[in-house]
DNA sequence: CTGAAAGCGCTTACAG
DNA sequence: CTGAAAGCGCTTACAG
């Protein structure tokens, strides 16, 4: 019963020897490939198990060219994708990512927030495609997986995307809508928008869904930008400025759950909380649930975005056609950040 | 500027041939081993700059025998690691941990939550090490790396752990003492201790802490165990039978943070609030503050956790003596859970 | 300082 | 049905 230690990991020589065959046909017996004697083969699958025989994962890799292995990585900076709490977003996806890869017998690599040196590892890395997070404009990673010929699928859409690239699309113009229409119903008049600082499909489509709306309801359109990598300080900066610049402001859609949490800080220092003041965000997760008081979000059911990402992606390293993607419609949170408003109206 | 598509990667023959040299000498030259002429190695590496080489990570890992990569598992049950919410002890730990690699130029592989196929899975897997989260007795993961040799360091003590295994202990009797001593502060006199019903070192010094302080306050020691796999209806389940069998209960230490979201929902239920009946866990994460009312909690430390285990494995991995891991003290986050008893003290 | 050769452990035409 | 041989792309003694 009791394996001996340090002893080395038996090879397919091993499996051949003590079956009396060659490792051809022990290859062959193993993987179903080529015919092979039905005995000759339980004489190998015997060998092979009195051994306790795995073949070697590296082995594998380099001859068949294939790691049986993906990767996710966040192309959103550090501050917002990562930092203290860790959590969010990026993980969801990535738990997810990691349940359905393991399913397919493939592994996940997680790959850590986007940071300077995450580009250039990209081509040491040994897998067979990478899932990328809401890659921007430009974006460094997309620009290296390109380079590189690796397939990759992006979450979320992204400008410059080519026609042939994969792309599970986040809804992103219902959410906005979704969201917009919620400070509209609970009354707002001067509802402000906070945007990150990189060229984003998201950002875009919240910017244009807002000036769709304003325009109908006549409001002003008031737009800030905050620099992704200040996080939730970004956006209590921001939002601190917003009130001095116009006290008039009675609704922050941060489209950044970061962004979000820092609004609420800052309109709770000016003493504008939930009834006087709105604050909604695009993405709820642990942040919007956590920051006090908690705030109106969209369930934008990552979990299912994360499995078409992990499918579509192995269709085209095994270069199959993918089907289309369909997710579940996403759905509005209220919560206190702005529920009082729903009571009032 | 743009790299041809769909040209094969330049191997180091390609290298060789272009710089006039053999393999050995690239090799040499590019890793920085053996005395190579330094015009030689200019020659070389401006060879490898000019068609982009890189060398092939599956065949460094097939010829040293290493992957460059660790993999981190969770021994909880899905239900608690994993589930719907995705988030949480399991999640924070990979994060951290797959920084902490990365700053180690090594990979770190995303396991999904314990199920059946997942110690099976593990031979499979190309990598160096693996990062086991809270082990408990007789635990599968356990078995197959001894099996194995492969080397792995445990996030949390586990019984059955053998000397020469490496452990990061996650200090839990400090933990459970702080949160004892609290009920005992919050002037409750009739607490219950939910646990896991696997055995695990966490729920053996909670068990010992409680029954210790317990004595020592004369209070009579109610212990139920829940199912792991059952989740938050687990503890929703036991804490509703736990307030019928016994109204005076005032306070519920529910060990696995799905639990306590339970055990505050049946207390809700049985219209019995914080002030009147507390509930706190184990461990301060994203459910115990979205949890309504959030739960008093611990900060555990988690990503400190995560990194000396990713240190004290690659130690291992590479034969080197590891040095003693201290951690931070684990610090009581009170919440409204049990902030109100606070007060009344 | 440089290179020919072996070998890591498989899989896959190819031949018999 | 079975096996000898080549080769995936490196690294590393070893020899020169």
């Amino acid at each position: 019963m009791r394996p001996r230690p340090h002893v080395p990991r038996a090879t397919i020589a091993d499996v051949a020897r003590a079956a009396g065959v060659s490792a051809t046909t022990v290859s062959h017996a193993l993987s179903g490939s080529g015919r092979v004697n039905q005995v000759t083969r339980q004489r190998v699958l015997d060998a092979a198990t009195r051994l306790g025989y795995r073949p070697s994962p590296r082995a594998q890799a380099l001859r068949r060219g294939r790691s049986q292995a993906l990767a996710i990585a966040s192309s959103m900076d550090v501050a917002v994708a990562g930092g203290a709490a860790h959590q969010g977003f990026f993980l969801e996806l990535a738990a997810a990512a990691a349940e359905r890869a393991f399913d397919h017998r493939q592994t996940m690599v997680l790959l850590p927030p986007m940071g300077p040196s995450l580009p250039d590892a990209l081509p040491g890395l040994s897998v067979d495609g990478v899932i990328v997070v809401e890659p921007a404009e430009g974006d460094p990673i997309i620009d290296r997986l390109r380079a590189d010929a690796v397939p990759f699928v992006a979450v979320g859409s992204f400008p410059g995307a080519r026609d042939d690239e994969l792309v599970i699309p986040l809804q992103t113009e219902a959410v906005a809508t979704i969201l917009i229409e919620h400070l509209v119903g609970t009354g707002s008049r001067r509802p402000a928008l906070l945007l990150g600082d990189r060229d984003r499909v998201t950002y875009r489509d919240a910017e244009a869904t807002y000036r769709r709306i304003a325009e109908r309801e006549g409001w002003q359109p008031i737009i800030r930008t905050v620099p992704e990598a200040d996080g939730e300080d970004g956006g209590y900066a921001a939002t601190r400025q917003l009130l001095r610049d116009d006290p008039e402001v009675d609704a922050v859609a941060a489209w950044v759950d970061a962004f979000a949490s820092g609004a609420v800080r800052a309109a709770a220092e000016a003493g504008r909380i939930p009834p006087e003041l709105t604050v909604v965000t695009r993405y709820d997760g642990p942040r919007s649930r956590a920051t006090r008081p908690p705030i109106t979000a969209v369930q934008l059911r990552l979990p299912e975005a994360a499995r078409a990402a992990v499918d579509l992606l192995l269709a085209r390293i095994a270069g199959e056609p993918a089907g289309p993607v369909s997710l579940p419609a996403p759905e509005l949170v209220i919560r206190e950040s702005s529920g009082q408003h729903q009571h009032d109206a």
